[in-house]
DNA sequence: TCAAAAGTGTTCCAGTTACACCCATGA
DNA sequence: TCATGGGTGTAACTGGAACACTTTTGA
């Protein structure tokens, strides 16, 4: 087949009615799905129940319907499980290896998530029943590959934060910048100046003082502040849509 | 299905061989494959043979094997098309619209190259008889969804050319800078200071002068110069790899 | 009044930008 | 000798990095 297409130069695409009656190559949605609880940034997972990985945490995913789009399929997992449909959402890539399923071929294909702690606890009622946070600080093994994806989800998720202020994702509507600075420092990896930290982000000009303080803290109370909805650039305007953005 | 997966909280993908056998959806991979003729950047097409996007100019591509990784279904579809298995090669990523194939669901993982004329005119034999290059300046309609792929595509080389030097994929062994800067020029689509371009690039200390120098123009001739692979850092060693890289 | 973290400005350095003239070759 | 593009250096600017003390609260 191959050679016929080269001297003919048509579309192998052509030869699809063929060949899909007898797929053999299944394809799922992987989400890796990011949370922050001002401490520790966490992934959601579920137990593995499938030898050889059982009891490893593995991403939450499901196969694709033949009717949805990719993203739909995306959207409708992290709905299920975790009742937010309202949340951030990037395809990162997908993975195809032969032998990563061992029930049969499966490609998949991966997004990241970003999700708002307090979004999620409050559907309580929604989430998978052994869904489970793990920080990423302790996770040393996961199910199939999802080690390997949620490692190059999080290359994607540093990446984006330099490029971009995703990080309003993931924190609360009134938020600190202690803390958002304790988010950067986590996620990246490295301390960073105070000083620096603050007049570079005040500099984006694209948050606000909210007025309040925080509370019930054994020392200075931090300025909260919230994210200037106006402000945000044309540049981020995807920011402002839910759940997909595009670039 | 759905529903008994969120009340146990098993993993959907053990059902996975129910559904194999009944897969409606196929795979294949698109590569975007480009290449630079000192003048212009094109992309390797074939004329679409089938409606309604009959005589369209559409990416080369194929099903993926059920053997195959995407990785290697890539690298088997460059080479048969261009003959050249010494090429970059990138997954950028997939392409799920449920319409976006006539014929039926097909996902597609799309993936970038970068070719050397050099090398794919060489290989006279070996490409589809229909292939073309284009250059993207001529392209205002492709087959399918493929005139978004390739702007994709080209968005994706673009913020890659400013991260590390995969331009000189694109590239003969020996270039003078002004033909290097001409390629920058015509990628990033703005003019660039002479004087601070080739400060910039030297000072990456990755090339060096090959001794030669131009020949029949009617001025005076630019020296040429050759990536120093000895010197090329630990970040781009992918780049002296093929076909593959990783980050 | 103490402990703990919040908040605040200035100096220095490096990397980028802006800019104009002489040089080597073929015709 | 002319036309054409190749090749070269310096000064100004901008953004990032380094750095130490005062303020506000609860205990």
């Amino acid at each position: 087949m191959e050679e016929k297409n080269i001297i003919t130069g048509e579309n192998i695409n052509s030869h699809l009615k063929d060949i899909e009656e007898h797929s053999k190559i299944a394809v799922s949605v992987d989400c890796v799905i990011f949370g922050y609880d001002m401490e520790e940034l966490k992934v959601l997972t579920i137990s593995c129940n499938m030898d050889p990985y059982k009891g490893l945490p593995s991403l939450i995913g499901d196969l694709v319907n033949e009717y949805e789009d990719l993203d739909q399929a995306a959207k409708r997992i992290l709905k299920e499980r975790t009742g937010i449909d309202n949340l951030y959402l990037e395809q990162i890539k997908s993975f195809g290896k032969v032998d990563r399923h061992p029930l049969g071929r499966v490609i998949t294909v991966t997004y990241f998530a970003l999700v708002k702690k307090e979004d999620y606890t409050s559907n309580g009622t929604r989430p998978a029943v052994n869904s489970k946070w793990i920080a990423l600080s302790q996770i040393n093994e996961m199910a199939f590959d999802h080690l390997n994806i949620t490692n190059v989800a999080l290359d994607t998720l540093r990446k984006k934060l330099l490029e971009c202020p995703i990080w309003m994702k993931l924190l609360p509507v009134d938020f600190s910048l202690p803390e958002l600075q304790h988010l950067f420092e986590t996620i990246i990896g490295i301390p960073l100046d105070k000083r620096n930290f603050r007049k570079k982000i005040l500099s984006l000009d694209i948050i606000q003082e909210s007025g309040k303080k925080q509370k019930d803290v054994p020392h200075r109370p931090a300025n909260l502040y919230r994210v200037n909805q106006k402000k945000l650039k044309k540049e981020y305007s995807f920011l402002l849509k839910n759940p997909f953005h595009h670039g």
